[in-house]
DNA sequence: CTTCGCATAATTTGATCATATTCTTCGCAG
DNA sequence: CTGCGAAGAATATGATCAAATTATGCGAAG
């Protein structure tokens, strides 16, 4: 009785099987959509419509669905109805504090941390995305710069900290595909330059300049493009 | 098949049918539980534990757990196991900055805009608050202290932040007990004149200056009690 | 003869599902 | 315009399967 048959659209399936349970599949799946636009603003999630569309049960969907709430990075709407939430200017003034305060400090324990290995890897990744932003590769973007962040997040050691950001680029999220819709990927900002020098010489307070820069442009650019509606 | 008839333990659950679901309760329940340090660090939590004690169904209970792990107010202990976290050196670090940073903007938007009423609010909050410390009243020390806190978050008018630094404070719940039992209730750290006078001036800059204080007293004895382990 | 160790059995616990129940909403008739 | 009813979606239950920890028992070494 193996339904899920739906061959096409995970290749780690096969993998998956093997160990982990299927709650986990589906919350890693949810959380990717959330977080790299491929749910809009606003758009409902509904229970019944994952169990189809991931082919997996309603109690793991339901779990997933409570972790990614419980994060903020889906609301529920009044009446036990769930959606992905629209950021307001409130919204982003806190979470643009919040990036501030907490990665300005992730950038500054990763500077007197990092590896020239981690530093190599993060080089790579800033070629990805720089890659993705002159081809006009919005989801190639999206996730390069996510992985660039994450590295660093990792290299600070701060599991804590890490995982609280984490949250908020969840929130963040649906919104960013929406930013690059309206201006494209050509005009990002990128203070990725800079954040690399620093890392690689172990400067934590440029780093923590760099990192301060790169969040608040990417903030600006944020509200400047949700500002109109 | 109605088995659980476990009568004496919830009086609520005639109210309780009357609007909330059942996850809900299940979740304030187990979260209050953590927060007030009914449950000791390392503790293990077992789902149908929780159902034979709240006398609720496997699926609620399931994600009230999730919920909370989420949240990292508690842990899988590797293999598909659930504890309450143990909170180690680094992880008081951690909290510790976390706690600072965002409080400290927390009573600084609170001083702008607290009400008398709230104020007043605030003082009854306080008194009840020092009460307990007298009468050695745990229970009440932490209820009463959380109580203080949350509504000067809730003044703030930053919901974003606020449910980050509530996280914050699940962490520490259940080790403030044990931080209780070793040094009593009487040389506990308390801020809270020097931040009610500044939150009634509206004087941002004390406020903050006094919340960071009773943080950073909070969190060295933390330190301290958890130490010599 | 006792004790330690390992292998296997039993119990406990978690994960998933099918199903029933409740609530919300939307359409339709009065 | 209001209220009734049906459809759809979410909540909650209990059963079932799988995994893991604990308990048990047999054999070997001291």
């Amino acid at each position: 009785m193996n339904v899920e048959l739906t061959a096409p659209s995970n290749p780690f399936t096969a993998d998956d099987t093997g160990k982990a349970p299927v709650h986990q599949h589906v919350y890693e799946q949810l959380r990717s959509m959330i977080l790299f636009g491929d749910l809009t603003p606003g758009q409902a999630v509904t229970i019944q419509g994952l169990t189809t569309e991931l082919g997996a049960g309603m109690t793991p969907v339901r779990e997933a669905i409570r972790r990614l709430t419980a994060q903020g990075a889906l609301t529920h709407k009044g009446n036990r109805r769930v959606t992905v939430p629209i950021l307001t200017a409130k919204s982003i003034e806190e979470l643009g504090f919040m990036r501030k305060s907490l990665e300005i400090e992730l950038a500054r324990r990763a500077a007197e941390r990092i590896t020239p290995t981690q530093v190599k890897l993060l080089r790579k990744y800033d070629d990805d995305l720089n890659r993705a932003i002159t081809q006009g590769d919005i989801g190639g973007y999206l996730t390069h710069n996510y992985r660039f962040h994450a590295l660093i997040y990792e290299c600070a050691d701060a599991t804590i900290i890490s995982e609280t950001v984490d949250r908020l680029w969840l929130r963040f999220g649906p919104s960013l595909r929406v930013v690059c819709g309206r201006f494209g990927t050509n005009n990002l900002p990128d203070k990725h330059m800079d954040l690399l020098n620093a890392l690689s010489l172990g400067d934590a307070d440029a780093a923590a300049r760099a990192m301060e820069e790169d969040v608040e442009q990417g903030i600006r650019q944020v509200r400047a493009a949700l500002q109109p509606e």
